[in-house]
Parts: structure tokens; sequence; C-alpha cells
DNA sequence: ATGTCTCGACGTTCGAGA
């Protein structure tokens, strides 16, 4: 049996639970994770995610800001909702799988700060705090490097490697891609011996993108994307995963997110 | 590439965050 697990940054998950059901009717995941929820806990549409058959779900959010949420057709037995970064601002949410084929599996959801505008956390204080949560990060998986069952997926808000963006030479200094966020994000990559699940199926050189602005006249003409959600495995995990897909056509539905789906079966 | 979304609030428009 195989199972389709997917992360979308749904960009409020009240206005678009209906392109939630849509993704749910066209693509079945059998995990679903999300992020930028944007809603108190006791605000979540709990009713409209049973009735798209998820029986399992776990919410972590908070009034108009972030927010993950993880939706599951497998039963889950443990949530963790870990403080990151010095702040209660509702961006990861950990589940433990009870039974079936990713019995033992730990999935986290994270949805990592996008940093401000301005690269320099000398002056802007959101880039320092992306910095600091990056380093938490790159702690936190040094410490769980040695065990396996781990998937982590979310909006790490970075692209990592120059395939991941439209221009790598205009983006060096636009916060998502600058060295400090690429290097921290590979050295936390080799600190966590994650494997990039997505690249393993979409090898570089291509161009692979999960998100474009809203601020684009037409998406399209330009393609000036970038890969900026991820889904991450223990090497454990990674080998049983079997190939990925990034809903690109979402970008394009009516009132869409700025992010797409980003999906992975695993057998 | 200063453009477009979403949210909450002493709201009918604005500032903040992305």
């Amino acid at each position: 049996m195989s199972i389709r697990l997917a992360t979308w940054n749904i960009n409020s998950v009240r206005l678009r639970i209906g392109l939630v059901a849509k993704l749910v009717e066209e693509h079945s995941p059998d995990v679903l994770c999300l992020q930028e929820t944007k809603c108190a806990d006791d605000s979540f549409p709990m009713g409209d995610v049973r009735k798209l058959g998820y029986s399992h779900v776990a919410i972590h959010g908070q009034k108009g800001y972030h927010g993950v949420a993880t939706f599951s057709r497998l039963p889950f037995v443990t949530t963790a909702r870990e403080r990151w970064a010095d702040k209660d601002d509702a961006r990861h949410l950990a589940t433990t799988f009870a039974a079936g084929p990713l019995e033992g599996v730990t999935l986290h959801n994270f949805y990592v700060p996008a940093g401000g505008d301005e690269p320099d956390p000398a002056i802007n204080p959101k880039f320092a705090h992306k910095l600091q949560f990056l380093d938490e990060l790159t702690s936190w998986s040094t410490r769980i490097a040695d065990t396996g069952g781990r998937i982590m997926v979310g909006d790490l808000n970075i692209a990592p490697h120059p395939d991941d963006v439209w221009s790598h030479k205009q983006l060096l200094k636009v916060v998502s891609h600058t060295p400090v966020e690429t290097e921290g994000m590979e050295a936390m990559r080799q600190a966590g011996r994650w494997v990039d699940a997505v690249r393993a199926h979409v090898p570089y050189p291509e161009k692979l993108y999960s998100w474009w602005s809203y601020r684009a006249a037409d998406w399209t003409l330009a393609d000036r994307g970038r890969r900026l959600d991820h889904i991450w495995a223990s090497a454990d995990v990674a080998a049983r995963t079997t190939g990925v897909a990034v809903l690109r056509e979402a970008r394009g539905w009516q009132r869409p997110s700025d992010h797409v789906p980003v999906i992975v079966t695993i057998d």
C-alpha cells in the first residue's frame, strides 16, 4: 500500500477550505500538512476537514497569523507543539503515526518565518528571528540525526539552490535566497542527514518552484517562482519514496494561495 | 519587482505581515 503525503501553504484555511476540498478530490492525499492557516484553534473549520475523510487532525494555530495543521487518514498518537526562537507563534506540529504503513514515523510540519524584506539581522528583527529559527533547526537536526523514521515538511521559506529560483543572480540579496539562508539550510540538512525527497525525484538542474508572488501581473508570463516548500526525510523513509508532484496548476485556481501543494508518494 | 493578497481592528479604510 502506498501513501500520498502533501504539504501546502494555504494562506488562510477558512478562506480556501474549498480549494483544500479540490485538492482532496483531485489528488486524494492520505496525509495533508497545511501552513499559514491564520486562525485560532476554536475557529478552525474542523467539520469540513472531517467531511473530507480525515478523522485524525492536529492543529496549532493563533489568531490572524501563521498556524499549521496536519490531517490524516492514518491514526497518529502523539502530538508535539514545540516552541522555536523564543516565540509561541504556532509554527510547528509533530505527529507520530500509530498504525499503517508509516507506523512509528514522526512527521514534522513547519512554517519557518519569512524574514521580512531587508536581509540584515542587525537592522531587521524579522530576519534575525528567521536566522535564529534556522540555527535551532540545525541544533535539533543534529540531536535526531541518528534516528530513522523522520519526515519534515512545510514552508521553509528558503529556496536552497540556484535552480530553485527563477534567477539565482537576481535573488542573491533577496530574502529567501541569500547565502546566509541557503548555506544555513544546507548545514541543517547535513546536520540531520535529511534527504530532500523532492529533488531525489526531480534532480537538479531542472527548475522547480512552489511559490509565485501575488504581485506579478501574470504569474505564468515571466514564471518568476521560488521553491520554498519542501519535503525532507531520514534516509530510511526517503528510500521508500517513489515519486513527487508539485501542483503548479493550483496557482491558477480561483482565488489561489501563492504557494502550490507538493506531494510525495511513499511505498 | 513597490506590485497583491490576508487579517484584525475603536472598521466602511488602514497598517502589518507575507
